[in-house]
DNA sequence: AAAAAAT
């Protein structure tokens, strides 16, 4: 909050527990428009009236205004301020049900049905989207320029019609906003339409041309696409409301210039009024001087978090998990399923197990995904808790249809497991998501707090999990520091088992180790071999050094994953990456064939009752007989002690059972900066790393 | 070679 108040100038200091809204001396000056059918247009004119200001000249103030009552939905139609078919919609128990506005409604509405610019921040599932939707349509249906007759059944709607765009990072969070926006517009006459890729652009371009269109969602790809042919007929001369919902995503490196694009498209603000409003819970500083940029200077920036304060919520308890290898990543997953499960068996009152698993990379989302699929349809699983649950995959190199249809099965699941890329972080609504496991260290701050936000909405409850690496130590710290996690150190000892040895105890954990274990290694080698590429991307520098990274990597393509000896990367790639003269990195272009071979060679891979894919597949056997990419394991991989864990019984070298009691010991062998020994060289104590 | 997003 202190930050904001200085980015504003300001140096009053407000009491940290209420929510607020920063509102500027310009906006200030306008009057309150206090009648219950308060009109936008007037509004707007007034707006539209005011010089212009360049957001460097304008001198801006705060001004608090006490929190604002919560209100019921049903005043708003009582008092006429809002249609009453919308009310309606949003009230009736047939339909969307709610009674309460939520804090970020209520204190943006009339800010926004007054036309001013806002900037809102707000925790993840407290309603942001009805936030938006309902004044946005409300001001729709204000405009007197705006026909919602029909003509029978017809809309005599245009497809130039349109006065409000809502941009989205994802199709499927675009969708999700379009199906809300429907039922809150449902008998209005307003005409809501979606433009998002992965879907037949004319066929959608059809039906915008056929119904007309008052509010146009979708994600920045399409649109440009869209707006940008006037062939399409699809434009947007009388926008008056652009809204990006993630803004702070949009706004980022990747999306800014297509943003920028797409308004370039719009008609121009100086003869058009235009309202922009921004929604995310997360407002990162660096978004903001693009945000300022964007917003008139009279903008509202409305927040219902503390700025001093990391917006998740108290009731998702938050633990990190610290793993021995990146291979104990899903027997830990799968040890967390079986510890809920376990506690639901014993009488808890717990709601089945319904979890996302987010990787940084969609390869691995792939890999958990196969191999958990493998689990649930062996025969010791089939019959269990855990046998019962879905398992399902979504990222980006799905098809669209493969990925809706994952998102709609997960939506509709009481229970199962999403494992899942980026995609979902942001926005998307699974009900009662009662887990949110993260794997790695997310790329930065806020994707963390948008995943985590899956689950414990609406009011609910849920629990987040972060499994790390021991050496990524130092790159948590930085970037999620600030956040309450507790560290979980008894919880899930397969997160710490040595899976370079073969499983002898009979303890639930050592079960749970060779189980994934079998079922990593049944997955399909291309798989594992764009997992080991994808993983090398984005953790390269979460360690303290490339050698580290690598032999991190190597190890788990190793113990984890069942192969034989790491894949090779072309050379070309190890260049460009660095790694040319790294120990352990394996020079060569065998993968690229190995991957070939086996994408050619359906998915499947599986027999009930068993693994049979790759499970003696350049692992257990002596290799070298995949052609190009066995063979090139002996290069430069240090792999001196290292067989299959299922032959190392017959290794005299190896102590049985899991190491997973040496914690305390055993952690301190990596160091978190620096340069150290190979895998055997001395061990170092690890400062700050207490257990 | 690493989320996402147009074909």
């Amino acid at each position: 909050m202190l930050g904001t108040l200085r980015r504003f100038g300001v140096s009053n200091v407000l009491r940290a527990s209420a929510p607020r809204t920063l509102s500027t001396r310009w906006a200030s000056q306008l009057p309150k428009v206090q009648a219950p059918s308060a009109s936008s247009v007037l509004t707007r004119s007034l707006h539209s009236s005011f010089p212009k200001f360049s957001a460097a000249v304008a001198q801006e103030s705060a001004e608090t205004e006490p929190s604002q009552k919560i209100e019921k939905f049903a005043e708003l139609g009582e008092q006429g301020f809002i249609d009453s078919t919308i009310i309606k919609n949003i009230t009736h128990p047939s339909r969307m049900n709610l009674e309460t506005m939520t804090e970020v409604q209520s204190m943006t509405l009339r800010e926004i049905v007054k036309g001013n610019d806002v900037l809102a921040q707000a925790k993840t599932g407290t309603g942001k989207t009805l936030a938006f939707l309902l004044p946005t349509l409300q001001n729709i249906l204000n405009d007197p320029g705006v026909d919602v007759s029909k003509v029978g059944r017809y809309s005599r709607t245009a497809p130039s019609e349109i006065r409000a765009l809502i941009i989205s990072p994802t199709r499927e969070l675009a969708e999700q906003i379009a199906v809300e926006a429907k039922k809150v517009a449902f008998g209005t006459g307003l005409i809501v339409q979606t433009a998002v890729g992965g879907t037949q652009k004319r066929s959608g371009l059809m039906k915008i041309q056929r119904e007309g269109c008052h509010l146009l969602i979708g994600t920045p790809g399409r649109l440009k696409d869209i707006l940008s042919d006037p062939w399409t007929g699809v434009s947007a001369p009388k926008l008056n409301t652009l809204i990006l919902d993630e803004a702070d995503r949009l706004l980022d490196q990747g999306f800014a210039p297509d943003i920028k694009e797409i308004q370039g498209f719009l008609p121009n603000p100086s003869e058009i009024d235009r309202q922009t409003l921004m929604f995310s819970a997360t407002v990162p500083r660096e978004v903001m001087s693009l945000v300022r940029q964007t917003l008139k200077p009279g903008f509202q920036f409305v927040q219902t978090v503390r700025e001093d304060e990391v917006p998740t919520h108290h009731r998702v308890p938050q633990k990190v998990v610290w793993m021995r290898g990146l291979e104990n990543g899903m027997p830990a997953v799968l040890e967390i399923a079986k510890n809920y499960e376990a506690r639901r068996a014993n009488g808890e009152e717990l709601r089945p197990f319904k979890a996302i698993v987010y990787y940084n990379s969609t390869a691995e989302t792939k890999c958990a995904a196969d191999a958990f699929n493998n689990l649930r349809r062996s025969d010791d699983f089939g019959k269990t808790a855990l046998g019962e649950l879905k398992m399902l995959e979504i990222n980006s190199r799905l098809t669209q249809g493969e990925r809706t249809r994952s998102a709609e099965s997960f939506r509709r699941s009481p229970s199962g497991i999403l494992f899942s890329s980026d995609v979902t972080a942001r926005g998307m609504d699974f009900p009662d998501v009662t887990h949110v496991i993260q794997v790695g260290v997310p790329r930065d701050t806020e994707t963390y707090i948008h995943r985590l936000g899956r689950t414990a909405r609406a009011g609910k409850e849920g629990e987040g999990w972060l499994l790390v690496h021991k050496g990524e130590d130092a790159c948590f710290r930085s970037r999620l520091g600030r956040i309450p996690i507790k560290e979980d150190t008894v919880s899930l000892p397969a997160a710490w088992a040595d899976m370079s040895q073969q499983a002898t105890g009979s303890s639930a954990t050592s079960e749970t180790v060779s189980q994934m274990k079998a079922a990593m290694t049944a997955v399909g080698p291309s798989h594992k071999i764009k997992s080991y590429m994808g993983q090398l991307g984005t953790i390269i520098g979460n360690f303290s050094s490339k050698r580290f990274a690598i032999e991190v990597l190597n190890k788990q393509f190793v113990d984890g994953f069942g192969m034989e000896s790491p894949p090779q990367i072309a050379p070309r790639v190890a260049q460009q990456m660095g790694l040319g003269n790294i120990p352990g990195v394996n020079i060569g272009t065998g993968s690229r064939r190995m991957m070939e071979e086996d994408d050619s060679s359906s998915s499947g891979g599986f027999s009930r009752g068993g693994f049979s894919r790759g499970g003696d597949r350049g692992f257990s056997r002596g290799g070298g007989d995949r052609g190009g990419f066995s063979r090139g394991g002996d290069r430069g991989f240090p792999r001196g002690d290292r067989g299959g864990f299922s032959r190392g019984g017959d290794r005299g070298d190896r102590r049985g059972g899991f190491s997973y009691g040496e914690r305390r010991g055993d952690r301190g062998d990596r160091g978190d900066r620096g340069d150290r020994g190979s895998s055997r060289g001395p061990r170092r104590a690890l400062e700050g790393f207490d257990f």
